[in-house]
DNA sequence: TAAAAATACTCCATAGGTATTTTAT
DNA sequence: ATAAAATACCTATGGAGTATTTTTA
């Protein structure tokens, strides 16, 4: 049970359905379907009716406790986050649309796991207006 | 932040130590070592003072809200738990100690990941006690 | 028949292991 | 000198993606 398939499943309560579910947590339908697929089998209970997309007995019971147990997650996250100090918050970049397209995808990839507090901004112009 | 991170690093703080919080979860030393790791760059603190290991301010924090969500995560688990119908519980196994140390391994990871509701128990005889 | 979910498959990131080095007592 | 933690490296698992099939409204 990990949190990401917790905010998955709250998803799909919230929204009512796969597709919409996905987009709210910016995943592909098919993960959530996965997703759902291993919580149910490791909790042992089908906890979504696909008819309807609602959730069991046992997934109400679930989704209560997973509501709980994000908010405490963001609470964490909230409350440390205020600790922070000194501290690059944000990255300008300007590029050119090549270079964003086939440069930067690892490269920000890499900075966004590294820095994770640093919101990187990327502005593609053409390379003259950039330069 | 994963379930599984904070529950190695509460182990790091109830144990104060690294090797010691390893063992309680049943994991090796460096792989506490890399979450505390992780943990601690996603979150943007060191939690853990190297020395001691005695919890930062930001990792009492983090302490105090890992705690409380790890009971939370331990009381769902209980209470689908308890939800249960009928479901084979256990299953009970003999083999000679090549089958067990040759076959067997790859067999019982798959089975139980297909049912982790089933306790296997698997018995080491001769070939011919088994039989 | 159209929309939504499930399945098949592929790939890659990451978690965990062992072996080793570094650090601290 | 010894014990503990960090680092290096490797492997395997599993999570996520795309493409496709199946299901249902």
């Amino acid at each position: 049970m990990t949190v990401e398939a917790l905010r998955q499943f709250r998803a799909l309560v919230e929204t009512g359905g796969f597709r919409s579910a996905a987009a709210r947590v910016h995943r592909s339908q098919p993960a959530v379907s996965q997703q759902l697929k291993s919580l149910e089998s490791e909790l042992g209970h089908v906890l979504l009716d696909r008819k309807t997309c609602k959730p069991t007995p046992a997934g109400l019971r679930l989704y209560e406790h997973a509501c709980r147990l994000l908010t405490d997650v963001e609470s964490i996250r909230r409350e440390l986050g205020e600790f922070d100090e000194s501290r690059v918050r944000e990255l300008r970049l300007g590029t050119s649309d090549t270079t964003a397209l086939y440069v930067l995808p690892p490269v920000i990839r890499r900075f966004a796991r590294a820095m994770p507090h640093t919101h990187v901004e990327i502005v593609n112009r053409s390379t003259s207006a950039i330069a």
